[in-house]
DNA sequence: CTGAAAGCGCTTACAG
DNA sequence: CTGAAAGCGCTTACAG
């Protein structure tokens, strides 16, 4: 209530007229047997004086934070909606997400992120697939605090308890038979290279796609980030060499999006000259026109098992009990668990 | 190191041969005189043990936690960037910004989160013009954490020390002034009424607008939320008695995207038989085709006017002067600063 | 220039 | 069922 001392432990059991380890027992409703009459009486006073408990002080003494970090390259698209279901996600178990925006893929801001969430004492660390290279991950998370990465492939076990990644090969795979199957004569990724591993997966996908699909088909990868996209459309039409409708999958929606807005500005049209396909099924996906053809993400799946892993890792078991309705974890590979991709067949691609 | 004890000054103190007082005293790098030798050997320890502040300790102890809090809906579309704008502004002097998103305009919501928050004593709060009512937020920040709120107009000034807000308004007007200017014979505002008061000002700029630049032309409103697009379409369509271009201010870039894609896949043309304006200038407003015209927002100016009132009112005026070579604040109305908007001209009202 | 001591607000054995 | 006491890791007057 005053403006300048907030009410502590020690006004309360001084209203209450008990000690303060008994309004400690009582706010936490432990399993140690206390009075009714006491219990009444703390949280009366403790309501009359307005307490909010300091949690900075609950977490030094318990040694334990109750806080979760999470690193994310940035806000828009996939990791905004992410970051948004991990928060939702730990709020509903318990704990804290301190959710902090790398602006790109920056190793020096991830270690500094890093960093501040270590001095923080959370009790474990989300990450995505770092920049960072796997000696310097090591380093930062050596003193034990656990590290779950999601969309981060071939990490080293001892450096990140498990990872929890979009299945982006398989996904790519079926978006190219599907390109085929609607006729493409023609096969481009438009990869976005810093985009690091991820990108690195849909192009595995591609190729295998291609290999297995249309082996006959010539097929390109250009990288969305280095030119101007009217010079890519142009580079796509000539490379197509005119042999009937051009097929592509693009790193994501927003790619997608711009190279398709480019092909509808020189003329040509979509779906009958350029099929294209993104990914990540972004709001922007079903908003535009013509809607985009793309691959779903169950968010609220990937944030479920990202933080189920961790708790497990914490030994939070009870609280996984609660969550039993849930659906149980899929097969893990290694350390890893895949999760499959849903195609969203639009316009863009028909 | 270890995987279950963290180091503490005391091992540093230990190792160097000093007291933990003087441990402190180095790595805070204080004022206080000590000598060289002193230095060298705590940082060497410190280095060496491979030291990491821990955070809540010092918070507890000095009484500041050096954290600031931030409640948006949600990350996507303006918010995720500004969330992503403050934390970077927030780092760059010595803060730490914790993000809360509300999943949508939900007063609960907020109600636990600006709980959460200050249950871990953050030292400032930011919020958007809450869902809440100003007697609960009142309550709740009673107890004396400043507040400065983004987007959000005529609060008490006993609730919140500053407002940093877009001037919408003044935006819409000029919208609807170019969007006259362009031709059009009819004029529609599209609402989001679930977004309060942040829709109201655009509103209310929107009919000022048609009352200064278009008196004798028809103009509507309409919720873009309660229909179907398609059905939104046609009854512009009729509204608007085919007289000529009908012009569209969307409530912001991704209604404006919607409904333009709505218009379009109805066969019609934009921008000759409407045209449309969106807000944000969202990266989705340069991205579809044809593009959006739109009205900017000079994010970094308005998360370093929020943050710096903040700074301001904790009485931090070393870091403010360190930030001297920034633009000095703007006029302030009342305890309002209004930021004004920059109309971005582009393909779908010309 | 350095250190002993009190204190930040809470939790947790443990004794009663 | 309740409370005295130690402790979490750090900071800050203050004395020397």
């Amino acid at each position: 209530m005053s403006k300048h001392r907030s009410v502590t432990i020690v006004d309360i059991a001084e209203a209450a007229g008990v000690s303060i380890a008994t309004v400690s027992n009582v706010l936490n409703r432990r399993k140690v047997p206390m009075s009714e009459e006491t219990i009444r009486k703390v949280e009366k006073a403790a309501e009359e004086l307005g307490y909010r408990r300091n949690v900075m002080a609950a977490s030094l003494s318990r040694k334990k934070s109750y806080e979760l970090g999470l690193i994310v390259p940035g806000f828009i698209g996939y990791y905004g909606v992410f970051a948004e279901e991990m928060e939702r996600t730990a709020h509903r178990f318990g704990y804290h997400m301190s959710v902090f925006s790398a602006g790109g893929y920056d190793p020096d801001m991830e270690k500094r992120h890093l960093d501040v969430l270590l001095q923080r004492r959370v009790d474990g660390l989300f990450c995505h697939g770092l920049a960072m290279s796997t000696e310097t991950t090591r380093q930062i998370v050596s003193d034990g605090t656990p590290l779950v990465l999601f969309n981060g492939w071939n990490w080293p076990e001892d450096i990140a308890v498990g990872a929890v990644n979009l299945d982006f090969a398989d996904g790519c795979r079926k978006a190219v038979k599907h390109l085929v199957e609607q006729g493409c004569r023609s096969l481009f990724y438009l990869e976005r290279a810093r985009a690091h591993e991820t990108n690195k997966q849909r192009l595995l996908g591609f190729h295998d796609g291609v290999k297995q699909w249309a082996p006959d088909i010539p097929s390109f990868v250009l990288d969305g980030d280095t030119r101007p996209l009217q010079e890519l459309v142009r580079m796509t039409k000539e490379m197509s060499g005119g042999r009937g409708p051009v097929g592509i999958l693009a790193f994501d929606d927003l790619v997608a999006l711009r190279f398709m807005s480019a092909v509808l500005e020189e003329g040509m049209k979509v779906p009958e000259d350029y099929k294209i396909h993104g990914i990540n099924n972004d709001v922007i996906s079903s908003s535009c026109y013509p809607q985009l053809t793309t691959l779903d993400i169950p968010y609220s799946q990937q944030a479920q098992l990202a933080i189920r892993l961790m708790l497990a890792e914490l030994g939070e078991e009870e609280k996984l009990a609660r969550a039993s309705q849930l659906p149980p974890l899929p097969a893990r590979e290694g350390n890893e668990i895949r999760i499959p991709l849903t195609p969203m067949l639009r316009k863009s691609t028909q």
